[in-house]
DNA sequence: TTTTTCGATTGACAAATGTCAATATAAGGT
DNA sequence: ACCTTATATTGACATTTGTCAATCGAAAAA
């Protein structure tokens, strides 16, 4: 269950990699720096393979690294103690895993595990310092970046906080189906544990709100698939409360 | 209840205001920055003086400023629909109210209003930017206090989320002893109301807690004050959970 | 195919938390 | 001092949520 050892060169990307990981993507913080930067980068990031299940960082590990997501599917969890897992959310290709005590000389404060196969680009939080200093609009992407997360997270614990379980449960359907993975049905890979889990309850707190949901045909499930049947009402359900 | 307009000139400190606003405390984000780019601060920004009650910062309305407090308390606290509030956290002398959209070109997604009488400036955040860009170290502060924020804000989000109603109490009583009132008795000047929206719990449901913690002589509570007598045990049942 | 194992589901029940209404207490105004 | 109002407290009760144990079902191993 050990990542593989950072200290293998990119391989499949020699060229501009990080420029080249996004620049289908929007928005890059990446697409700020100029060519002599991204050679910087390039030179010395390194490119990880993880299998499902592999521990891509860990909580309390010292936050040296920020990590790009290529391609796959992660989950970003605060470990409690007991098994009380909370997972705060779900990192998908274009995904940058940054924050948690990467400048404050502290300790990560949460773990990224693969869900399905991770292809990314670990590099060294020196790099990053050196492109904040002689980049300035850079520095400014990753304040954005910081604070984009900071407004999700604060959602996030709102939500959490003065929402029942049917509220939260619509609210974790919901972004499922428009922030990861853009369609009404999808295979999420993540077991009941792990859905109870993104929203602060039990397993069986979880399975029967979602028998009722399947029960009103607001969704329907099969298999590991779950299809949004009636997105209405899952706005109005998350709405209530 | 409005504030008075940001339009009067910083009468009171006429020199290198924030760097004197922070120089006794141990670490300001202005620390960093040259005799010029303090000038360039002290020239834009103005010292506004806000009365208990009154509302410093808006959510939902454009996030153009960074406030810093120099003296007061002051919460701040995201508006949920009904009455339901979360009070997320307070700040006192030396905070900086920053993040929650400010660079995001998004708006303000927190309220913040004064406790007690304040005293604060307010910094357009365009000399932010001009700031950033200027001085790389000054990014880098603002990313380590992002990041500080958003340390603090998951704790608080797993916390609220993992644990029952009296480790949360425990929680807030260690909080407002540890980081805010540096002492083991304190008058917070929040109403039980108040302090339930900062546990995100009702306010009879707080009462309960703190009645039981009276009962355990944990704490004792004459009028406005909370007299913390065994921190021991509010360490332990914050641990429990 | 049979067995084993692990996750998913269900039910009964207990505990935690919220709601509503009544009362008490404190603060302010006249 | 008296009235008025807002906040704090308490109690009874309803609802929400968690816990524990049993069962089910599908996938992996034998």
């Amino acid at each position: 269950m050990e990542p593989r050892r950072i200290d293998e060169s990119c391989s499949k990307c020699k060229d501009r990699c990080c420029a080249k990981c996004f620049d289908e993507g929007e928005e890059s913080i990446f697409n700020c720096l100029t060519t002599e930067e991204l050679d910087l980068l390039v030179k010395e990031k390194r490119h990880i393979h993880f299998n499902a299940g592999e521990t891509i960082l860990k909580q309390n590990t010292s936050a040296s690294h920020i990590v790009c997501i290529k391609s796959g599917l992660a989950k970003i969890l605060s470990e409690g103690d007991g098994n009380k897992n909370l997972i705060l959310k779900l990192v998908t290709t274009h995904s940058i895993l940054t924050g948690g005590g990467l400048f404050v000389d502290e300790v990560r404060n949460f773990t990224v595990q693969a869900i399905t196969e991770i292809e990314c680009c670990f590099i060294d939080s020196d790099k990053i310092y050196e492109l904040v200093s002689r980049n300035s609009q850079f520095a400014f992407e990753l304040l954005k970046l910081n604070n984009r997360q900071n407004i999700q997270m604060l959602n996030n614990l709102v939500g959490i906080t003065q929402k029942y379980m049917p509220g939260r449960v619509a609210d974790l359907l919901l972004y499922l189906k428009n922030e990861i993975f853009l369609s009404n049905s999808f295979n999420t890979r993540l077991s009941r544990q792990e859905l109870a889990d993104m929203t602060g309850m039990t397993m069986e707190s979880f399975i029967r709100i979602l028998k009722e949901f399947k029960s009103s045909d607001i969704i329907s499930v099969d298999g590991g698939n779950i299809h949004i049947l009636d997105e209405e009402s899952l706005i109005k359900i998350s709405r209530k409360g």
